[in-house]
DNA sequence: GATGAATGAGCTTTCATTCAT
DNA sequence: CATGAATGAAAGCTCATTCAT
């Protein structure tokens, strides 16, 4: 079955050089703008040939997305196994999504554009959340961890996890993608700061 | 002068109604699909009226955009002057900036929308950052107060107010206009718990 | 309202206009090669403007059928007042079917071309119905009428109209307009030897 | 040469499927929305394989309605056969072309959607008259034998013949293949009563 | 022989914008 | 002032056909 191997192979690089150039040209452009014709002429392939890999242009899109989200959670996997402790867990969270917004500011941005469509918001909850809550819940069982070590404060996980999704999040629509790694990381260490222990002295 | 007068104020009426609806249109079907014909029947007027007031489909949301922002510093400021503790002001701020999510879901979304429209983006710096640099620096000031009362960390002010700007702006992307006004004001003050003491205990 | 009378007018002269064009492209090409292109040429606008007026294709296409259905029946009451003999009223109906085919051999191929098409069957039945049952009704009642008044045979009604129907219809699949008007005369008359009399001698 | 006899009965076979998976797609979807693709997988062969065996789609439709047509006279002339007295031989006509519409309801949509269809009316009728002239002569030959036997009135052979292909083919129209084939049984035998001796009473 | 992959050409439809009245 | 009517330009999508393997 090695013919069959092969042609697998090339299905899926093919597919992924379609999504690359899809993600450029869908952060150039914001999706509307972003038109199958561009994509095609960035892939250097014919627009039929998009079409024949994916059903239509939101189908291209949600793959580019869900592509995104499983990168983001495969590098915050791997950090978490490092160390056990929730809090250093939850700095590693804040230090992976930045890294993310670093490497992908454009999934942000298209992330946004499309939960913010209100065309879209059904469509993308209905694929992309059966990903999302599985892992978030991951990070639900890292809050109640560090509450159980008595070490969090005892505020209700929904508002946690809320209040801790806002500052990721939030600092996903400040990344324009100009700062230095440096900055990047100075940054983050504050994040850290504030979220543990407060702006306020004493 | 009786009479200029009074065709000013319908004009500026005239805007407003053309404002609401076109709010209300691009809320409900995002700014694409948001048609001129759609705010034309949703305002009751003849399309080239629309045009007769606002030159293009994007001056007219950027008058949405405008609006909206005046709307949100317009209240702050009047809630500043309530208190002058700096402390207690940036607590009005963050209490303000999520009524202003549940007054106005809308802007929010459609700030992020063109925010993240690589075409817009230049043109809503253009336009807003002008309102939105005056603005944002009286919350920088009032940071720097409080760093002077000793009260706030040493943290630079670029980064708190970077910090400060994504929680209250993540909030809006979670803000779906689906929670009470009780669940709202829990949410603010957990927030505010958050961000001035952090949660770790001790 | 001189005013809206005229722009009523307007409008339905434009309806017709492209009415017109349309039925000759969709005869000459058939449906599916009748590009909206080319009937924006043969109607001398802009392709928009066809959309301005009509939904979609298939909507300019109903209504090009109903208008000749409308036509047919039109021309079929005046004159069936004409005579109330139930056996000359059925001679008239032949008569004027084969006319109708004479003055438009086109709406009978589009409707067979469209009746044939699985796609559109059940949207036309769903919009042309309520227009024939109601005139094919009168038909039936002819045919009752005949015989009551013991001069048609006691044949089932359901199974005489669709004889009737089929033999009126089936002379459409042979109408390519290549007859003089006199070929035609002639052929009505057999076809009425024929359906009173029958074929064989005695 | 038996080699070359299996690999002709193979071809022949091959060819058979793909008539038949055709057929049954094209009535399916009507010609233009039966895409090659649905065909070969209605066939369970590569697209690719479509074009071995026929130049193009067109053909392969052409060889679907030759096949009926085929069919049909085939049975016809096993039928009449039966029979030599021509005013039973027309009724055996009759008989045998609503048998076929039952069988094959598909083949006379196929055939009106293309008579219909401008395109391809000459290449049917370069294709298919050949073989349709030589057996509707048979039948032409039945009407001037019972005209000569003095049984059938002296109505000119074109008429006779148009009229008869009217009503055979206008049932046609009608044969939704939702009829019992008692209902079918029973309207032919009506339609023979009709066309031998009319509606008319004495 | 058989076929998956690729594509050019063409289609319907949408929509911001203009303009004559 | 107000607007209905008109449209150019562009987009998403389909499909018959070809070709390298």
């Amino acid at each position: 079955m090695a013919i069959a191997d092969r042609k697998r192979r090339e299905r899926q690089a093919r597919m992924q050089l379609i999504l690359n150039a899809g993600a450029r040209v869908f952060a150039r452009y914001g999706y509307h703008r972003a038109s199958m014709d561009l994509i095609a002429e960035e892939a250097e392939l014919g627009k039929a040939t998009l079409y024949y890999y994916y059903k239509n242009k939101d189908d291209l899109l949600l793959g580019i997305l869900t592509e995104g989200i499983k990168d983001f959670f495969h590098h915050l996997e791997l950090s978490l196994q490092t160390n056990k402790d929730p809090i250093e867990q939850l700095k590693l969270t804040i230090r992976e999504s930045m890294l993310f917004f670093e490497r992908h500011p454009d999934y942000f941005k298209l992330y946004m554009y499309l939960n913010v469509h209100p065309a879209f918001r059904k469509k993308i909850y209905r694929l992309m959340h059966p990903l999302l809550t599985q892992k978030i819940g991951m990070i639900k069982q890292i809050f109640q961890e560090g509450q159980a070590q008595g070490r969090i404060k005892d505020i209700p996980t929904e508002h946690l996890q809320a209040i801790f999704g806002s500052l990721v999040m939030g600092m996903g629509i400040f990344s324009t993608g100009k700062m230095t790694h440096e900055q990047l990381e100075e940054r983050a260490r504050y994040l850290e700061q504030v979220f543990f222990t407060g702006i306020v002295k004493e």
